[in-house]
Parts: structure tokens; sequence; C-alpha cells
DNA sequence: TCTTGATTGGACTAATGCGTCCATTTTTCG
DNA sequence: CGAAAAATGGACGCATTAGTCCAATCAAGA
């Protein structure tokens, strides 16, 4: 008998994803549906099959996104030192936004936002607003617990998330940034806590 | 006798300049040069007699957009109280940065910088690199005051920006974010301030 | 091995959009 | 007013690209 219907391949379902990601972090989503299908080693008719068109293409690849995401985003439980934690956190924070990978699909979303404003509200929803609505349930509990006087988590969860992002998105939107070295990731994310702890101690 | 050769319509040149910025801020850079021309109430050849190329278009506009950003920003000189200083700059950056006007340059120098490279640096030093020198400089002078205690003026400098700005310039880009009062801006930057102040104290 | 569906690659259509050309009209200034 | 330059608008060439079509090939499972 034959091959049952619907089996695509599974394994050049994730090539065109990764090709599209890296052409379209690249050049734009003005990237044309030849060149990911060159960088997937792919027929532009095989993208067509798995993906119908390039608006699905890209929901695609933001939805795999999200879900890679969100998956990681837990606060660790309450520690002996919260410096410790925010610290910890921090440095995870930083690390994902510094890859060329975190860039490329921010630069993806953005670029489509105007035209698939749900992507976008999707993408923000499960980064940006998710991390910082644990970190501030965190906040929360430290201050109930008296180890910390935080008496507006959510805005002090936005300072803390700003504080070690800086402006380093945005740096790297704009392709203005030199590589940092995971020391200097260590630094910027320690210094943040310490002053973040020194500015909400009980 | 005729008119002089070179005498290009000014306020043309200005018409065709904000519509651009408009129409970019809108539908990114793939926007078309007929729309512009229309916006702008503007023959299509006249855009092209102004500026030579879309490329050089895009350039005018982030330059003009460079010269009004790096006019005002002077920090003001030591006051007595830093914290009303800061207060105020927070609130001067948050509502530059949440205007249509700011995002839409925003979004069209990211979109530009994998093509222009040399725009996308020369907005980031115009903006976000000035203000943070500007800023450090303030906070060094009035640690030899006294008057606060920060060992890393520049690390310090990047901490009360992010602070301040936050992931609203993010949250614009990707059209996901309600609109500000000038009291939640108040809110924002007094409390940044505040805690700023705590952190960094004497 | 044989059947059937997936894949390939290359040609093709339709649309869009940059930039140009040009005849006509409008503006400026002496 | 009159000459020269600029602006208009509409048509046009050319390139790019999304998406389709199709005949030939490949791969998996009974």
């Amino acid at each position: 008998m034959p091959r049952a219907p619907g089996q695509i391949d599974l394994a050049k379902t994730e090539a065109i994803l990764d090709a599209a990601a890296e052409v379209f972090g690249e050049r734009g989503l003005a990237a044309s549906m030849e060149e990911i299908a060159r960088r997937a080693r792919v027929s532009k008719q095989t993208i067509y099959n798995h993906y119908g068109s390039k608006p699905e293409l890209i929901r695609a690849i933001v939805d795999r996104r999200v879900a890679e995401i969100t998956a990681p985003l837990l606060m660790p439980e309450a520690v002996d030192h919260p410096q410790e934690a925010l610290a910890a956190l921090g440095r995870s924070m930083l690390t994902a936004i510094l890859t060329a990978r975190g860039t490329s699909m921010l630069r993806m979303t953005v670029e489509s936002a105007a035209e698939q404003p749900d992507l976008a509200r999707a993408f923000f929803e499960a980064g940006p607003a998710t991390s910082r609505r644990r970190l501030a349930e965190f906040l929360a509990m430290e201050t109930e617990n008296g180890r910390m006087a935080v008496d507006d988590p959510v805005l002090a969860a936005e300072f803390f998330a700003s504080m070690v992002i800086g402006g380093h998105q945005i740096a790297q939107l704009l392709g203005v940034e030199r590589q940092f070295t995971p020391a200097e990731i260590d630094r910027v994310a320690g210094e943040a806590a310490a002053r973040f702890m020194k500015a909400y101690s009980a």
C-alpha cells in the first residue's frame, strides 16, 4: 500500500521554519520565498504545501517562538536571598534578549505588527507581559514575607525588567551593539539586582 | 527674467518629509512613493526632484529627526533637588517616546537598519546614546557634590533611562499599548526618580 | 516490487512598485 | 508681460516577487 495521506515530512517542516526565521531576521519581511526555499534546501512548492502563504508562514514562526518562550518562564520559589533570585532572572532575560534568534524574532514581529496585530499581541503577551506578571507575583510574595517593601509590584516589576534589559533590545533592533561577554551580563544583572533591592528594602 | 535655478519650493520639501514620515509610520517602509505623493499633495516626480530616490528620502527624514532630537537634550544644571531634575527628565523622555511621531520614526529606522546601518547608528547616537551620556555626567556631578553616591554613572544612567522608558517603547513598536495620561506619566517618572534616589543615596 | 502521495524544479501569471519620460501648466521674478 | 525653471499627471519600462501549474522524480509501506 501507499504512503498514507497527510504524511508530510516533519523534518522539512522544521527546516523551513528555521530557514525562514533566519532569512527574515537578516533581510526583514521583504525576504523572498525563493530565498527561504533555497536556505531550507526545499522547493518553493513544498513551502506552500506546508504553509499556505507568506503571512501564514510568518505566523507559524512566531507561534513556535511563543511556545518556546512561554515554557521556561517560571519564577523560582521564594529563596533565602531574593537578590540572588533576581540576579538569576536578570541574567536569563538578558541572555535571551542578546541572542540573534531573539532579536530576529522581535524584528519580525515588529515589522508584521501593522499587518497582523494579533500576532504582535500574542508575542507581547507570551514574552514581556508574562515575565513581568510572574515577577510581580514574586515581589508581592517577598513583600508579604517581609523581605522586601514593594508597594506597587506591577510597576516595580516593570522597573527591574527594564533596568536589566535597558536599551539593549533597541540597540539590537538597530543593529548597534557590540557583543556581550557572560561576565558583562553577570555584572549588569548583579548590579541591577543589588540596586533594586536597595530601592525596595524593607 | 526667469526664476533662478535651484529654486525648489521649500514648503513642499517639508510637506513631503511630513507626509513620508506619516505614511512610513503607518505602512512601514514598504509604503509606496505614490501614496506618499498623494498624501503630500505633490506629484511623484516632484519627490524625485527633491530627493533622488526612496533610500535618500528615508535618510532625509531620519536626518531631520536626528536634528530635532539632539537639540533640546540639555540636562538641567545641578538643582537643589536632584530627584526633581530626574523626574522632569523622565517625564520628557517618556512623553517623547509615547508620541506617534517618535514611534513611527523608530520603526522606520529599525526597518531600514539592515540596508542603511549608518542611519541607524546616527539615530541611536543622537537619541538614546546622547541622552544617557548627558545623564551620566549629571549623576557624576551630583556624586561630586555629595548629594548622591553613584559609583558607575554610565550604568546608573542606563538604569534610570530604562526604568522610565520601560517596555513602553517596545510595546509601541508592537502596536500594543493603551494611551497614557499625563498623570500616569507623572506617576511613573516620579516613582522612578524616587526609587532611583533611594538606590543611589549617599 | 508496486502503488500512491509527497517533493522537485522550472516555467508561468498577475500584481506591484521604483524610477523615468514628456507634454502641459503653474510659478517666480525682472 | 515674458522667459525660464519648477510642478503636474499620466503613461511607461523594467525588475521583483507571491503564488500556481505540471510533468518528472522520490520515498514509504504492504
